[in-house]
DNA sequence: CCTATTTCAGGACAACTGAAATTG
DNA sequence: CCAATTTCAGTTGTCCTGAAATAG
């Protein structure tokens, strides 16, 4: 069974009120409904999420090492080699040594990879109006803003990622 | 580094506006930021989520087959069977044969586990209170009244987990 | 000598699939 | 014959640790 996908069950199936309550829960099963909802979205695209986050982070902040694409993005500097690795094969991007600092590379976005970001930002952007599809324009700028507030929060505390 | 985690950063290091405002990635990190509070929080209890989630829905709804233990909590019939085992193993729970229904485990909470239970509980609440640190509380009540609608859209409409 | 970068090997955990064995 | 339950084996994705090789 998947995560709050619980249709058609007698009450004597029903999670318990108590646990129905809690914001950790609630975030951790929306999360994940989201996911689910992006990543077979994408998919329509070739694309994933990690290739969204980078081709922007590269588009609209331009070149980068790939650990500074790192911070931009979240990813993590071990799983970011891989994401690079998958674009690159498809042209999306270029990997090439920095000359003015040899350990590093520098990744650019090429023609082909702002063409999949077109793409994959009309996707992503009919999926966020899908995952929120049940509120209303002000309560979808209110979440945010309460999300964008806790996550601000957390990671300047710096004690959860 | 931490997703989320991006203090003492320069702008160049900073993640660009447009992934910032995402929908389904603000709530992947803060979701990834609960989670991280909740779990080593609930372990100076020796506890995890999923012990509190099992614990609570026997608690509340009474004894149960592992299968309804599965559709109350939202753990996977197959996780379930570990889970069910480490409670067992500590005194928490007991796992009897259904003598109407003999494909049955019928897992019953024992007075060890209501005593952790009631550890778990205290703990989780204040865990909750530092989740949602930085929201007033009719905020956090809009927060929960927002994530329990997209949580029950989605599952109702079976679209995401 | 210490730090930063890239890369790899791999662990922990969650979500999930598929199937076997048992029973209804 | 079909469906439900318990269990196991195993996959995928994410987050994360540790360390090696290279360079500043």
């Amino acid at each position: 069974m998947a995560i709050g996908d619980m249709r058609h069950l007698g009450d004597d199936q029903a999670t318990p009120a108590r646990l129905r309550r809690i914001p950790s829960r609630l975030l951790s099963i929306a999360a994940a409904q989201a996911d689910r909802l992006v990543t077979t979205g994408l998919a329509e695209a070739e694309g994933r999420k990690w290739h969204y986050a980078a081709l922007t982070a590269l588009q609209d902040s331009g070149p980068a090492s790939q650990a500074t694409l790192s911070r931009r993005t979240g990813i993590y500097r071990s799983d970011l080699v891989a994401v690079i690795n998958e674009l690159a094969e498809r042209g999306q991007v270029e990997r090439a040594p920095d000359e003015t600092d040899r350990r590093r590379n520098v990744i650019t976005i090429t023609q082909e990879g702002r063409k999949q970001l077109d793409r994959l930002d009309a996707l992503l952007s009919t999926l966020q109006d899908q995952l929120l599809a049940p509120l209303t324009v002000a309560e979808r700028e209110q979440l945010v803003e309460l999300l964008g507030r806790l996550v601000e929060h957390h990671a300047r505390a710096g004690d959860a990622s």
